[in-house]
DNA sequence: GCACTGAATCGAAGCGCTTCGACGACGAAT
DNA sequence: ATTCGTCGTCGAAGCGCTTCGATTCAGTGC
């Protein structure tokens, strides 16, 4: 590998000469930028990121971190879309990605004391996350995504859950439903997570409002469970005439099982889904979506990482939000 | 931060002292060592990564970089189950892993020749895949997962698809089947991979020598699809008794599609899947399975990198193997 | 008692880079 | 003609660490 200095003697000038023509950071007379960029390519240099970081004045590496949820019950749909968003958007900011795994507690307080990486950005925050005290010990800028209790000091982005199916109980209201089933999951680390619950509290408060009646079940990931859950509403309900559906990996086991009942959409059953993008493509009924707009948050993510990093912005909670979108999943109660 | 020069102060020491105390390179009284592993805890001192990878003789980083694939048809699952078994191998070998994108074509070079990382572990590699003269060029190890036409001087990991086919044709005509047919996955990154040929060829090869009758049939991941596959595969061969599917994600569809056409396993048909390790969980009818131990290439994959990295072994191709397993999805033909 | 060994420690060099303070040269202003 | 400011460039310091002699101080053998 090509050094500095290789550089340097080969364009007959300094070294620090050669730093100046590469940061910019000084004027350089064009003859002489010349003679270091060609004697830069013909040596094909490439400065080394470990000495520039310890050397620069900022002292950054171009990295940040990536913590992400590697279990069985993460949904790798959803992780690999926040993965995909993050790197590119990353990129974007002339930084790349060092991967963590939740299980590997001991890697935030590594990755950051050892100066590896600049900030991170932290996946799947529970309410009651026991890593933000850790986090917030860092000295590094954090970015969560996720909501927790406590916000006081972080940087957060999520979703507006409680937005969103007050956005889909108004739709369906407004078509003349009054009686509304939801569906959530039922996994432990969604409801820890906290947006299950705030979904569900904004799906009650503005059933409320309408004076919509209501009937609420989880549902596991398979066609059997969606036929019990929607069993379980009709209990509950039997005059339910539209579905809000929160959970991606349900809808599909749901809409089937519909579609085998004979319940045609959205004749029979008006029915909005709330999931990552993608979600609802594909099914054999047509249903209507308020999109998680799963790469877009982290993307702001990394954006407000990359801020933090700058030194400029503080810590922030940003809540995003996405329109409903019909596409012959709802129609007017009959 | 504290700085090394922190903690030799603390300890009343030299710099060099604290460092051999660290690195266990050179024999230090115990009073000594004592006094300067107190300071570390009282400070909490951690080693600067960037600094120790400029001064140390051996210049590695820690780090290596993982390539995977983030387009559209890639299997994420099995992805997700690379990264999972690269970045926990990678921790055992005191490496963490930075995530690049196949898309960033550039990445490839900039995190080598800026030392970011120490060697590369590259997925999803086709048989005449552009980058390998790149990768090659590098000067840095790297190991591909996938087989390349060409693997003079490459290290690779791969499954091999060919010995599972013959494995699973063997299991069927051992039990007396004497038409058995394939479905493979139509998707083109699959057929540059290469592995869906070499299956196929495997399978044909075994079928030839057992006097076996085939067909050989694509299939998409969905419903419609796999009843169209299914018609296809009777189409050429209406006495067909057994099924070898090499295609994960269609697998369920074509289990739903056989029940619905009241065909049970193993009594009508014996089924086996070759696939990633869970892909046949939970379906409605049982299945043979020759796993493709996704977890494990990765693994081997970092062990091998790991051992370039520290100088040791040669580059080399390992095929790595698993038996059936029969969990009732076979029988003998009737 | 003396050179000799080995264990424990230190000082200094240097990894590849950035950055700060000089410094010479030159045109503009006085 | 002298001073001043600018521009372009250089040298040296230093980021935090590893590592290679060198040095000191027992302890050993003769």
């Amino acid at each position: 590998m090509a050094t500095i200095s290789d550089v340097a003697r080969s364009a007959g000038v300094s070294l620090s000469t050669v730093s100046y023509v590469l940061s910019g950071k000084r004027s350089i007379s064009e003859p002489t930028r010349t003679r270091v960029l060609d004697a830069v390519a013909l040596l094909g240099y490439r400065p080394n990121a470990g000495a520039r970081a310890l050397a620069s004045a900022s002292n950054r590496t171009g990295v940040i971190g990536l913590v992400v949820p590697l279990h069985e019950d993460a949904d790798v749909n959803v992780v690999m879309q926040f993965v995909r968003a993050v790197t590119t958007t990353a990129r974007r900011h002339e930084a790349d990605v060092l991967l963590l795994t939740q299980e590997d507690s001991a890697g935030l307080e590594r990755v950051t004391a050892t100066a590896l990486v600049d900030g991170l950005v932290v996946l799947d925050i529970a309410v009651d996350d026991p890593r933000i005290p850790l986090l917030a010990g860092l000295g590094r800028p954090v970015v969560l995504i996720g909501l927790p209790r406590e916000t006081q000091g972080l940087s957060c982005v999520d979703f507006d859950f409680a937005l969103a199916a007050r956005t889909a109980v108004d739709h369906l209201a407004r078509l003349g439903h009054t009686s509304i089933g939801l569906v959530s999951s039922s996994t432990s680390s969604v409801h820890q997570a906290g947006y299950a619950d705030r979904l569900q509290a904004g799906f009650l408060e503005q059933a409320a409002a309408a004076g919509v009646r209501v009937a609420t079940q989880s549902c596991d990931p398979t066609a059997a469970a969606a036929r019990t859950c929607l069993a379980g509403l009709r209990a509950q309900r039997p005059d339910l005439t539209a579905l809000v559906v929160h959970h991606e990996a349900a809808l599909p086991h749901l809409v089937s099982a519909l579609g085998e009942q004979g319940v045609r959409i959205p004749r029979d059953l008006s029915l909005v889904s709330v999931g990552a993008a993608g979600a609802a493509a594909g099914l054999p009924q047509p249903v209507d979506v308020v999109e998680v707009p799963v790469g877009e948050m982290g993307r702001v993510a990394v954006e407000m990482l990359s801020a933090r990093i700058s030194g400029a912005g503080t810590a922030e909670v940003r809540l995003l939000s996405s329109p409903l979108v019909t596409q012959g999943g709802s129609a007017p109660a009959s």
